[in-house]
RNA sequence: CGGGGUGUAGCUCAGCUUGGUAGAGCGCUACGUUCGGGACGUAGAGGCCGCAGGUUCAAAUCCUGUCACCCCGACCA
């Protein structure tokens, strides 16, 4: 039988990376620019990073955070303050020497004016702010202090792919300064779970809370939690970070308080961020064969109407049926936005067209003609459903359930993707089994590594118990290029439904006790 | 920073071994036939063959240098 034509060549299972990157470009969401490793991110793929900073400003700010602004550039020396934060990310930082350029005299222009400092772009901000925090805390009064700030960032990565790592990406970066250990580490909790409720209820990507490793922490943090992704290659997507910094940045830079029995103390502080990296997490969780899939809570266009005016008897007619139904859609809502439609009218071919907006993820779309004028309906496709299953709806109907049609979308994705990672989890419980787990049938027998040498998809996620030993989490790293993507925390593996994995054992390379199983992957 | 590779049309690439002055497919434009599952035909537009030297009557092709990018490692939201 000849296999079925996909919108997207190679098919997941043919090429898995080479799959993403064609789905980038069949969505029309990014391309690379002329920069190495910077991307352009065309309208549709804002659009979704735009809804995706609305839910989470939103969120920011009715748990008492604000946003601000500072520098894009900071000073060298106040990268320098926190060791482990230098050793971090001293080998990725872009350096700006020069303040002006000058005629060569060979027809092109030579940096002139060497700054007496040289100034870092900055690669996450933890130290500019943290000068500003020195700045504005004086008293116990000024604390909590709970700032948020969208920005761009730089770290010179050498390899990189669209949306996952790119050398200059957006984010949203949280800096919080608070009394007490204890309120610190709430604000960490706190975000932790908005960032696991956002992938989850708004993106319908299940993630996984919990601790990171030692070996794994934010450089200069105590403590950082993720919530991670399963991507259905099976690899781990870090996908938002939480980190507890202790006292170490408030020591290294001063930020320090007067406590109501006049002590000069120190402040706890934390950092959070994401960024549009949940993107190429998003199309890696949703996106088929025939490209991206986009969950309706962000959807930059709800519904996509395209009119079929060819060879109508009154082609005006079509248009105005159609025109109709949009008015009528958008005085719908869904999840507090209302209903976005999207009137297609270009003057190209019916088909074309069609797939071009399955390849972008539209979760509705809309085919509009006489035959649907005469029957006072729509005729209906649905993302989540094979572009073979169209169906037609009475106009008033479709219009009225428009919301719980998408909210049944939004559920059916979500729950998918639970179904798949459920199904590529596994409760490991020997060693031997673990690197069987991890390692491609390919080697020996290439049933499944790809011909072209294309990263094979296998393993998942290992769900086993660990004695705390970095030096075994490095020796299997070696081995297997995998690492522990977290510690679950508590009641996180039965959340996740896998609670036949809760509770103590002993871990599987030592023997030795261990209080919970860790969850294990290739990460990217 | 190690090991490979590639620079030719908007995109993907052929041509180079054996020098003779630029090609294909896709995309784009126009017209015609089509059109509720990705059309076809005809005619067009579009390139200092990465850059700089050299060899030669003649260089996309040979030589030297240089720059850029890609892939595999190491590092990484």
């Amino acid at each position: 039988m000849a296999k079925q034509k996909t919108a997207i060549v190679p098919t997941r299972e043919e090429n898995y990376p080479e799959w993403y990157q064609q789905v980038v470009r069949a969505a029309d969401l990014a391309e690379n620019s002329d920069v190495r490793g910077c991307m352009v991110i065309k309208p549709w793929g804002y659009a979704l990073w735009e809804n995706m900073q609305a839910v989470l400003d939103a969120e920011f700010k009715r748990t008492g955070h604000k946003n601000a602004y500072f520098p894009l550039f900071i000073p060298k020396s106040f990268l320098e303050k926190e060791a482990e934060h230098v050793e971090g990310f001293a080998k990725e930082c872009a350096v700006v020497t020069h303040h002006r350029l000058e005629d060569d005299g060979a027809g092109g222009l030579k940096p002139a004016g060497e700054l007496e400092e040289p100034l870092i772009v900055r690669p996450t901000s933890e130290t500019i702010i943290g000068a500003a925090f020195a700045r504005w805390i004086e008293s116990y009064r000024d604390l909590p202090l709970l700032i948020n700030q969208w920005a761009n960032v730089v770290r010179w990565e050498l390899r990189t792919r669209l949306f996952l790592r790119t050398a200059e990406f957006l984010w949203q970066e949280g800096h919080t300064a608070h009394a007490t250990a204890g309120e610190a580490q709430e604000e960490t909790a706190l975000i932790h779970d908005v960032y696991a409720d956002f992938a989850e209820d708004v993106m319908a990507m299940p993630v996984m809370k919990g601790e990171k490793t030692a070996g794994e922490r934010f450089p200069g943090a105590v403590q950082t939690f993720t919530i991670e992704a399963m991507m259905q290659d099976r690899k781990a997507l870090q996908a938002g970070t939480s980190h507890f910094l202790g006292q170490n940045f408030a020591k290294a830079q001063d930020i320090m308080y007067l406590s109501d029995e006049g002590q000069r103390e120190h402040c706890w502080t934390t950092s959070w961020g994401v960024s549009t990296r949940l993107i190429g997490g998003l199309i890696m969780t949703h996106a088929d064969d025939d490209g991206l899939v986009i969950p309706p809570r962000l959807a930059p266009a709800h519904v996509v109407i395209l009119p079929i005016t060819f060879k109508a008897e009154d082609p005006d007619a079509v248009i105005a049926y159609c025109e109709q139904v949009a008015e009528d859609l958008r005085r719908q809502a869904y999840a507090g936005r209302p209903i976005v439609v999207e009137l297609d009218k270009r003057d190209i071919r019916g088909g074309d067209k069609t797939w071009q907006w399955v390849k972008k993820g539209a979760p509705l779309r809309l085919e509009i003609g006489q035959r649907d004028i005469a029957e006072d309906s729509v005729f209906m496709a649905r993302r989540d459903q094979s572009p073979k299953e169209k169906q037609g709806v009475k106009r008033e109907l479709f219009i009225n359930n428009v919301a719980s049609t998408l909210q049944q979308i939004q559920d059916g994705l979500l729950e998918k993707a639970r179904a798949f990672r459920a199904e590529h989890t596994r409760v490991v419980n020997a060693k031997d089994k673990f690197y069987k787990f991890f390692t491609p049938p390919g080697n020996g027998n290439a049933a499944n590594d790809n011909a072209d040498g294309a990263a094979p998809i296998h393993g998942g996620f290992a769900l086993s118990h660990w004695n705390g030993d970095e030096a075994i989490a490095d020796r299997v790293q070696m081995d297997l290029g995998v690492t522990i993507r977290c510690i679950p925390l508590e009641g996180e593996l039965e959340r996740c439904g896998f609670a036949d994995a809760a509770g103590e054992g002993k871990c599987i390379f030592t023997g030795e006790p261990s209080k919970t199983r860790v969850v294990w992957a290739k990460a990217y």
